[in-house]
Parts: C-alpha cells; sequence; structure tokens
DNA sequence: TAGAGGATTGAT
DNA sequence: TCAATCCTCTAC
C-alpha cells in the first residue's frame, strides 16, 4: 500500500523518520522498477540548527520543505551527491526525512548497473549512493511520492521497536547542541544502516 | 560578485 | 586523513 499524502503530513516529524523504517522506496524508470527496504533515516526541522531551514530561512534550495508534506526534497551535497528526502509536517512548517541506507529489494541488477558496484554490497549504504542506484537527482525535487516513478510502499513489515536504535545525526556538527539530539533513526543490526569510517 | 563551506564517498 | 566537485548562501 502506497503511504498516503496523510501518513507525511503528521507534525511529529521524528515519528514519522521513526515509521519509515521497514517501508520500502521505489523509484520507475523507463519502465524499470527498483526498490529497497528502508533501514536508516534521520529527521530534520526548522526548530534545530541542523536543519536547511533553521529559523524558518526560506531560500531557493529548501523552499520545497516549507509545503505540504508528501513531496521530494533533493539536494546536491559536498558538489557531488545527491540526497533524498521526504518533506513532512504541513504547509509553512519546514520539516523532512532523509533517507540514509535501503536495503535492495527490487531491480538489483539495474541498480548495480547504476552504481557501477562490483556486487550489490553496501549499494544503498549510504543517503549519496542510494539515490545513484535509484536513479534519483534533482529533477526530482519537488516530486509528488505518489506518483507513478517515485513513491514508498507500506509492504506489511512489521518492525519490532526493540530493533530501532536512535542515535546521533551524521555530518552536522557545525548545528553544536543540535547534533547530540538522537534523530538519527536505523534497524539495529540490519547489515544495510551505514557505519561511518568503521565506527 | 567573491569566498567559504557542505545532511558524502572512496581512496590512501 | 584527505581530495573530489559545484552549488548555495552570506557578506560586501
Amino acid at each position: 500500500m502506497v503511504l498516503s499524502a496523510e501518513f507525511y503530513q503528521r507534525k511529529n516529524v521524528t515519528r514519522i523518520a521513526r515509521e519509515l523504517l521497514g517501508k520500502t522506496l521505489y523509484t520507475r524508470l523507463n519502465g524499470i522498477t527498483t526498490g529497497g527496504m528502508i533501514v536508516e533515516t534521520e529527521a530534520y526541522s526548522w526548530k534545530e540548527r541542523g536543519c536547511h531551514a533553521y529559523k524558518n530561512r526560506k531560500t531557493p534550495r529548501n523552499e520545497v520543505m516549507f509545503r505540504a508534506g508528501g513531496l521530494a526534497y533533493v539536494y546536491l551535497c559536498y558538489g557531488i551527491h545527491n540526497l533524498f528526502n521526504v518533506v513532512t509536517n504541513v504547509e509553512g512548517m519546514a520539516e523532512a526525512v532523509l533517507i540514509r541506507a535501503l536495503e535492495p529489494v527490487g531491480g538489483i541488477g539495474e541498480m548495480v548497473k547504476r552504481t557501477g558496484a562490483r556486487t550489490e554490497k553496501r549499494m544503498t549504504s549510504g543517503p549519496g549512493k542510494l539515490t545513484k542506484a535509484l536513479g534519483i537527482d534533482r529533477s526530482y525535487n519537488g516530486f509528488n511520492m505518489q506518483s507513478k516513478q517515485l513513491w514508498i510502499e507500506d509492504a506489511g513489515t512489521v518492525v519490532h521497536p526493540r530493533k530501532v536504535m536512535a542515535v546521533p545525526r551524521i555530518g552536522i556538527d557545525y548545528a553544536g547542541e543540535d547534533a547530540l539530539l538522537p534523530w538519527r533513526f536505523l534497524l539495529k543490526d540490519n547489515p544495510w544502516v551505514t557505519t561511518l569510517h568503521g565506527k
């Protein structure tokens, strides 16, 4: 079942980030479907420094975050990587969930081809890598998440609360105390979650 | 309009 | 530990 606009437009972004674990993100490009189960996410809110929309600062880049939930927010990071988020909350409340890692479930051969990976191992473990595997680039910024090309499904996978870990987010040292918020969610012991420099 | 820096990655 | 790479934002 495709996740509805109502799922995304709820007001608690950390709850949505947690609930997205176990759901499946798909793209369908040129007739080829690729997808993976979400195993790692991060929540971002205008209320904290880690967020592009901190203090409700609206710019051409983050404008999509201010719209009603259920849209894709895709931006270029470090000049190299496309990072994919889903916008949450209602219009005017800038919040989003960054998808950081997937466990491949469909179109694996195509993803290997797109990433140039020798094997499927680690192919979708990392926010920059999974967008490449699924063929997501900035042309999808503002895209509706109930489209025929890009969507998230609830396949009925049950995620036990004890399997969910909440830890600080990655790569936002500039956010000061907000970098310590346990807003990174991942499935414990899942081999597809990111490891950072072996840590 | 210049300059700094980044929600990453992979090689050394 | 470090370079790649280019867009975005801020300050002037």
